[in-house]
RNA sequence: GGCCCCAUCGUCUAACGGUUAGGACGCCAGGUUUUCAUCCUGGUAAUUGGAGUUCGAUUCUCCAUGGGGUCACCA
């Protein structure tokens, strides 16, 4: 038999969507192309008090900005519709009483006051935090009595005494836990809502789920989820538990307290969508012949899941800057025009884009550099005295000032070779050092130290501003 | 702390049980160049420690150490 591959990513509406998700649900939805399957989104809102208006938009807005997409979800419906848990109410009510029928599950009517006293006592005595199992001791007559007197509720899985869990991830090998680590996790909650674990399970089984690759930190809950599939008789997925980014400086799972986390943030920050792909395609695992730069397609016939290193992986920030310039640089003027067009600042001169850009796209890290590389061809700029005079005295650089603007000025054809020829005549033409010249010449005109082409860059700056800014460089070193 | 996972240059990764332990990023040096950047060349740098198995361990086993994850009516 030769079931079709069916992988998922369910996304939480809970808050900005993660880099770490899109670089799993690359992994997800990578294979499922692979094999010749289905990718399916399916949105976990399952938390009613957590729950952010507007953030499955944004997650599924997000997806495809990054050029990734799914064959089943929300928006698109699918054979398993609804792809909305909070829209699968009636579903997990109904297979939660079979697992209450069977002895699989029990209603717990402890309160809150009752559970956190528990665990207060529990952490005091140093035992480790878990349920104690008190309303599985409830008589049927107690149970239905409490249930008659409409007291709040929750279904907790009955987790066995002593039993081996045994399960097999695909990057790890075989993983076992003994059932006296796992608590009697809550199924259902009060509000009638599911919780992960359950819902989680229902729909992978019944959306046919065959790969599931999730996040490591899911390993420790993965035993209830395997008595589930146990409870309810059905052959659990295979998993693939893929490491966790770990912060730029190495120190634990990377959190917004040390930078940026959001998956749109990166995008808005000037990456370039293809190379954050690429960075997460290569970051824990390596094609055969060791190549760094991979296309999505390449990725897809590539890929294999089994090959995923084990261990959890730095996000590593000076690859991510030098995998953007890789992909930057690949792009064509036009391409690259229209990328950039949204991190223009708003007084930049758009119509001298198609000059100043070819001077300066090789310099791009990030989109976003545009502005700090290109503000002084268009914004007034200041003069540093000590820079001016760094290499020859006063006297020699008002000389070299006043007979540049002198050159400058009497350039009557304002092109390129025309300016390269007034400044090279005059340079040759005294015993000024070539470079100690040229390097004041552009502090003068740009107020740095380190620009574009010297000549490329005044003719795009214009004479008449070019001739003011050498006056004022004048005036500086009076 | 209990449980689970992991361990090759600073970082990411290669290496049928036999290699001068390879590549990439970063860093350093040199070349190109009017600066920076790009580009080219070269260099620096690793098998966590200890036992065992073996003729031979980066590779297999165990222990220690270190790192990570997880311990909710959140996912």
């Amino acid at each position: 038999m030769h079931t079709t591959v069916r992988t998922r990513m369910a996304p939480s509406p809970t808050g900005e969507y993660h880099v770490g998700h899109i670089a799993t649900l690359l992994k997800n939805y990578a294979f499922a192309k692979q094999q010749g399957g289905q990718f399916i989104l399916r949105i976990e809102d399952t938390d009613q008090e957590r729950k952010v208006d507007g953030a499955v938009e944004r997650i599924m807005s997000v997806i495809h900005q990054y050029g990734l997409d799914w064959d089943e979800g929300p928006d698109k419906g699918g054979p398993c519709a609804p792809y909305v848990q909070s829209q699968r109410l009636h579903i997990y009510k109904e297979y939660v009483d079979t697992l209450v029928k069977n002895g699989k599950a029990y209603f717990c009517f402890c309160t809150k006051e009752r559970l956190d006293q528990m665990r207060e006592d529990q952490i005091a005595r140093k035992e480790l935090p878990k349920y104690d199992r008190h309303c599985r001791a409830l008589s049927p007559d107690e149970i239905q009595q409490n249930l008659t007197e409409g007291k709040p509720y929750v279904v907790r899985l009955k987790v066995p005494d002593a039993e081996t869990i045994t399960f097999t991830d695909l990057i790890r090998g075989e993983i076992s836990i003994e059932s006296g680590n796992v608590d009697d996790q809550v199924l259902l909650k009060s509000d009638g809502f599911p919780t992960y674990h359950l819902a989680v399970v229902v729909d992978d089984h019944l959306m046919e789920i065959t790969h599931v690759m999730r996040g490591e930190e899911w390993i420790s809950s993965t035993p209830k989820h395997i008595l589930l599939y146990q409870a309810f008789g059905w052959q659990s997925p295979i998993y693939a538990h893929i490491p966790v980014f770990l912060n730029p400086d190495g120190q634990g799972k990377m959190s917004k307290r040390k930078g940026t986390v959001s998956a749109q943030s990166f995008l808005d920050n000037g990456y370039l969508p293809e190379a954050l792909l690429n960075f997460f395609m290569i970051l824990g695992w390596a094609p055969a012949d060791q190549r760094e730069i991979l296309s999505l397609e390449e990725y897809i016939k590539e890929f294999n899941p089994a090959h995923i290193s084990a261990k959890s992986v730095v996000f590593d920030m000076q690859k991510l800057n030098w995998l953007n310039g890789v992909y930057i640089r690949k792009l064509t003027q036009e391409q690259l025009t229209e990328k950039i067009e949204k991190y223009l600042p708003a007084d930049f001169p758009r119509a001298q884009l198609a000059e100043i850009l070819p001077l300066i796209s090789e310099r791009l890290v990030t989109l976003k550099d545009i502005e700090s590389l290109t503000d002084f061809f268009y914004r007034p700029i200041s003069h540093d005295k000590e820079l001016l005079l760094k290499k020859a005295d006063a006297a020699l650089v008002e000389q070299q000032l006043s007979q540049t603007t002198e050159a400058i000025t009497a350039i009557t054809d304002w092109t390129i070779p025309a300016l390269e020829q007034a400044i090279r005549t005059l340079q040759e033409s005294t015993d000024w050092k070539k470079s100690q010249y040229f390097m004041m010449i552009r502090v003068a005109v740009t107020g740095r130290t380190a620009t574009p082409p010297l000549f490329e860059t005044i003719h795009c700056i214009g004479q008449a501003e070019v001739v003011q800014r050498l006056q004022a460089a004048q005036e500086t070193i009076r």
